[in-house]
This record gives structure tokens, sequence and C-alpha cells, in this order.
DNA sequence: CACAGCCATCGACGAATGTCTATGGGTTCT
DNA sequence: AGAACCCATAGACATTCGTCGATGGCTGTG
């Protein structure tokens, strides 16, 4: 049976059995961007990468540890993953660990941050 | 001790056992948008959004069932929680079921989407 | 030198996630 | 009516994830 979509946007002839061709979706995109988003995906992790945005300086993890409500070992585990995911830096100065967000961020993840950060 | 943190941008007081206010981030902001990186933290729903933003209509899950090397309950499945996400609307036409990207989404959601896609 | 503060790593554990097979419901063709 | 197609849900399973307590390594203080 033949069968017309046409109230939305375009019509479109189906046949049992018979799909349609899908715009190309870069597959290395998707690997890569869903691991940005897997870093991006915790509310911990989130508001780390905020406060990093806002401060636009070094921010020492004790500082999160201490207002976070989380263990300083799970503070120091979402660093890593921040870290790994290549939007940290850090330093050890002294007694203290800064991080910040990496100036050679991509361009893409930078607009990204900007545009998801109120 | 007193330590000086002066090559990064600014310059750091610290004293042991004292910590520094962070900058503000909205709990609920967070909460919201780790919701959001969760719905796209993978591979599979990334290219299934980059698939509906760029065909601009309907499009039948059938199709992405056909060329995503998944079974089609995995393909349900991914579907289901962009749903959830309230990132995608769909509409069952006889035998086939479409989907779109909703036409509704928060400015701040598309802005994302257009910035996120290539 | 001993102590205290800061931090990363390890091991454990429950919760969530991605995938599959199996099943059943709904729709259209013959 | 029966067969074929499309789809969602349920159940199972291995993996990953978020969190914690415990530990040990540094570093500066007294």
């Amino acid at each position: 049976m033949i069968l017309s979509v046409a109230t939305k946007q375009l019509p479109v002839v189906r046949e049992r059995g018979v799909c349609c061709t899908l715009p190309e979706v870069d597959h290395d995109w998707a690997e890569r961007t869903s691991e940005l988003m897997k870093a991006l995906a915790d509310p911990t992790r989130l508001t780390m990468v905020a406060a990093l945005w806002k401060a636009e300086q070094p921010v020492c993890i004790c500082d999160f540890t201490n207002d976070m409500d989380l263990t300083q070992p799970t503070i120091s585990h979402h660093m890593a993953k921040l870290r790994e995911a290549g939007l940290v830096d850090c330093e050890k100065r002294g007694i203290w660990v800064y991080y910040w967000l990496r100036k050679d961020l991509p361009a893409a993840t930078r607009r990204l941050l900007a545009q998801l950060i109120v």
C-alpha cells in the first residue's frame, strides 16, 4: 500500500519492506562529540566547568571539595574525568592543586560552553 | 605559609585550612543541563538527532533500524530516551512511526544543536 | 622530626546504561 | 482469515558510573 505523509513538511511515499536513506552523519563526529557530552553529563562536573568558566582563573580543588557536599575522592574523581576529556588542566602549587579550563580548547568546544553556561 | 599564584592571571593568597568562595552556579541549571547532556551522550542518539536535524522532516524509525547496525528494540529504546528528554516527537502512520525534532524546543537547546551539528 | 593539611588512587558496592532475545499488539496486503 | 511487516515493551546480562571509606604520598608548619 502507498501512503503519503503530507501534513508534515514533505510528502513521503512509503512501501513495505523498502527503506529510505537517511542524511549522512559522520561516524567519527558522533563518537567524538558523544565523548564530550559524557564529560558534561553530570551535574557535579557541569558545575565545576561552569565555575571554572566564570572564574577565568585557576581554582584550587579544595574549594570545590569545600562547598560541594561530596567527599574529597569524589571531587578528585570528577576532576580527573574532566582532565581525561581534555577540558581542564592543572598544576600543583605547594599543598594545593589548581585547575583551569584549557586555553587551547577547540573553538567549537569553547562556543559550546559559551552557549551552555548561563 | 603564604603563597602567591601570580603566573596565572590572578594572585591568590592561600592559607592552610581556609577555602575560597567559588563563582555561583545555579543548581537547577546544572541538573537540567546535565539531563540534556545525558540524552546526547551516546553516539547512536547523537546520530539520530543529527539526522533528524538535517532531514528537517519526519523520519520513519524503520530507516534508522535499517542502517544503524543495531537491533530494532535498541533503536526503539534510544528513540524513547530522546522522547523522554523532550527532544523529539512522533506520530504513527499506518505501519510506520515517524519521528522529528520538536518544533517547540527551547531556544537555548536549538542553538546548542546548531552549534553541535556539523 | 613529628604533625597536619591537601590530594590521588584503590577497592567496594549499588544504580544506571546499552545491548540483546523473546514476545505481543497493531496494521495492511493477499 | 492468514501472513507479513512494523514497532514497543519486558526480561536478562555485562559494563560503566557515581559514590564512599581507607590508604599513602607530598608539602609546609611548629
